[in-house]
DNA sequence: CCAATACTCTACTAATTCGATAGAGTTTAC
DNA sequence: GTAAACTCTATCGAATTAGTAGAGTATTGG
């Protein structure tokens, strides 16, 4: 399960992908109403994703938060490696986080291992390609999707 | 990221699965010294696993653990579902737990809903067709897996 | 020029989950 | 009949999650 944080992350990012004219902020109190996001915690997240280079902000009274590069650019991988850190499923498979598995005595022979390798393959190749961009997109008019588990 | 106690499972079942004769059963003291999993811990997965059809126990002085169906037919995604329930990165697209996201107003037009189910699609792809026997077959000599994230 | 507005930053907190540990009970073999 | 091994329930400390609180800083419209 990704977390709420990486939700109201990525749904922000909508909101501020959807503005048609160039130059234009919106308020974070706007975003917080527009997607039901406590405002307070909003904040929090659009600083971190200021400060990681995905959206710039202005100050004061006609301040607000604007993308840094065009929605076509923002990957759902970025935001979630951002927001909740690491894609990998296993902390020994991870680039941003490797940590070696402290109960796992030969790592090339770990059988779980190659297993998740393959997870996380699949994983980051959705993640890694699909931009913010993409799902504005496809919102509309698609099939329900499959309940998977 | 699974948990530790997913990854102890997977283990032990890996463990149990690599016993040549049939109706040979393990003890938990003797998984737990081969993987290193502390044994107390590995009492409660064990009797999760058995309580949910993947093992059986024998109790008494020579008694221990067992697989109740060949290796070949135990996925990686059953595991995963008993011990850290739900594979769905979002509660709205899991099965087993559905729950509507209380801040998503149309379910069918959230745009990360869309994207998300793709992720677990694929997910599901990998664990639900990945075996216990699977990777017992290609634990060793494999290439060491490229780290993703 | 100043007050209102909006972003910035740090700290705190309540609730839940994770990774165990503890200990008493039950079954079986020898 | 006791020792060994599984069964069950409870508890616990640390970490994480999902927010709240509040003081500070920059802009700007009037």
């Amino acid at each position: 399960m990704i977390s709420q944080k990486a939700k109201y992350a990525l749904r922000a990012l909508v909101s501020l992908a959807r503005i048609e004219q160039p130059g234009k902020a919106l308020f974070i109190s706007d975003i917080a109403e527009e997607q039901s996001i406590p405002k307070k915690f909003l904040e929090q997240i659009l600083l971190d994703l200021k400060r990681h280079g995905i959206v710039v902000s202005k100050r004061g009274k006609s301040g607000g938060y604007l993308l840094l590069k065009p929605a076509s650019e923002i990957t759902y991988g970025e935001v979630l490696r951002i927001i909740d850190g690491p894609i990998a499923p296993l902390p020994c498979l991870s680039r941003i986080a490797y940590r070696r598995c402290d109960d796992c005595l030969d790592e090339t022979a770990c059988e779980i291992r190659q297993v998740f390798a393959r997870v996380t393959e699949a994983t980051r190749d959705v993640l890694d390609k699909t931009t913010i961009a993409d799902s504005l997109a496809s919102a509309e008019g698609l099939p329900d999707p499959a309940l998977v588990d």
